[in-house]
DNA sequence: TGCTTTTGTAATTTATATATTACATTAACT
DNA sequence: AGTTAATGTAATATATAAATTACAAAAGCA
């Protein structure tokens, strides 16, 4: 489940936990899914990807290992 | 949780029951995605949308209503 | 008209995504 | 060195995705 969140976050200057409060979620989920060892819902992607300014594909669609 | 899952496997002639088998749940799961009335998980999402040969932001991505 | 396949849907159970709480670690800064 | 912000991570609880079983309703075809 590796995606690209982390380095697009960072990229934004926003913090786990911003993030999180955007999303609706907490830091530590949104940590799991940085680190790839998660798999998050739908709408938690979509909502990820909208506060990221990606589309679903940029961060989720084949990422290579 | 609109979706085009259901138009773009009616495209390819397969059933409901053919899509889930390949991507590992039951006919019940895909019915309900199709319906829109459900959150599937990211790797769901991924394995239908490799079955059906779209990419994520062509089954899920800002479908409108 | 029947028969079969496909789909809709409901009720209950099981698996797992996510929350909560908590503590440790790391990095940046003074 | 100390302090704070940011992150990693673990243990337990809760919410919900998905399975299971079952039956009904369409839809296609003989």
């Amino acid at each position: 489940m590796k995606n690209n969140v982390k380095i697009t976050r960072i990229k934004t200057s926003m913090t786990q936990q911003q993030l999180a409060k955007k999303t609706g979620v907490t830091r530590q989920t949104i940590g799991l899914i940085e680190k790839g060892e998660y798999n998050p819902t739908l709408q938690l992607c979509i909502a990820i990807a909208k506060e990221l300014d990606k589309t679903l594909d940029e961060l989720f669609w084949e990422v290579e290992e």
